[in-house]
DNA sequence: AACTATTTGCAACAATATTGCAAATATACT
DNA sequence: AGTATATTTGCAATATTGTTGCAAATAGTT
């Protein structure tokens, strides 16, 4: 049975011709996906409606995880930690390169801990750093 | 010379009523402000564009930063160092509340540097962290 | 194969963002 | 203070992005 398959039925979630092309996407590409990537290169073509929807539904079932940005967008990304429904716990780094603009999840980077002032009780971190990707560097 | 004209001369800027108008809201606000919030706060009322180009603009000058979120929106809040035309340096830990919804510069909460795989060079780094605040745990 | 629960597409709508351009306003200069 | 010049603003038109209800289509179940 391949991945795709998989992390569906795992999620208890039904077969679909989209949520498997999506999930497809997520799992060929590199970097992370904003909703317009992903409606610009899926082959079929799928109703915008149906975009949000889905990576609503693969967000609240732990298969891709949200990260913030500066632009009026919201990249996305596979987890690659066992996040389950409504427990997300891929507290990596994410990378944004300046330069071929992509968003990679660093996983093995952690979000490090910091000291908060009283009375401050933090839940869930967000890291993101712009920079030159390892990619890029080399040219 | 009051703090917002101040601001405004020292960046070079060209002291309209908009401008004067949506500075002063940062001045007073105690979280950050999306664009929704300058909108609906302002009691003279701009055009929509009017807003989006100040605000543009004083991202541009060093006298507002952006906070990333994963709703679509952006946050801008007032910059307390010294920053100047492209030169943002105001590394410091944002804190969105769960309960009161606001989001607080945490600016004596430096973003602490983390060790990147080889080849990744950082140059910026952001990072928003959600809990309870100070103001929130009380209750 | 038939039934039921879920998902999808469509349509209509709402909200948010961008651009060109002429009118209004701010600053610089005399 | 008055005029010239540079900058900013509002308007209108357009584009992009996100939401909702509902009927048709499809997936899982028996
Ligand atoms: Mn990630
Ligand atoms: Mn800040
Ligand atoms: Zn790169
Ligand atoms: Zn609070």
């Amino acid at each position: 049975m391949n991945q795709t398959l998989d992390i569906l039925k795992r999620s208890g979630l039904s077969v679909t011709e989209g949520r498997r092309e999506i999930l497809n996407l997520f799992i060929q590409s590199e970097g992370a996906l904003a909703h317009a990537d992903i409606e610009s290169n899926t082959k079929i073509s799928f109703d915008r409606v149906t975009v949000y929807r889905t990576l609503q539904t693969f967000v609240e079932n732990g298969i891709i995880h949200q990260i913030p940005t500066t632009d009026n967008t919201i990249l996305y990304a596979l987890c690659k930690d066992k996040c389950g429904s409504g427990h997300h716990h891929d507290e990596h780094v994410h990378f944004i390169c300046n330069d071929c603009e992509k968003t990679i999840c660093l996983d093995d980077v952690i979000v490090p801990s910091v000291k908060f002032p009283e009375g401050f009780h933090p839940l869930q971190s967000a890291m993101v750093v712009k920079g030159i990707c390892s990619d890029c560097i080399k040219n």
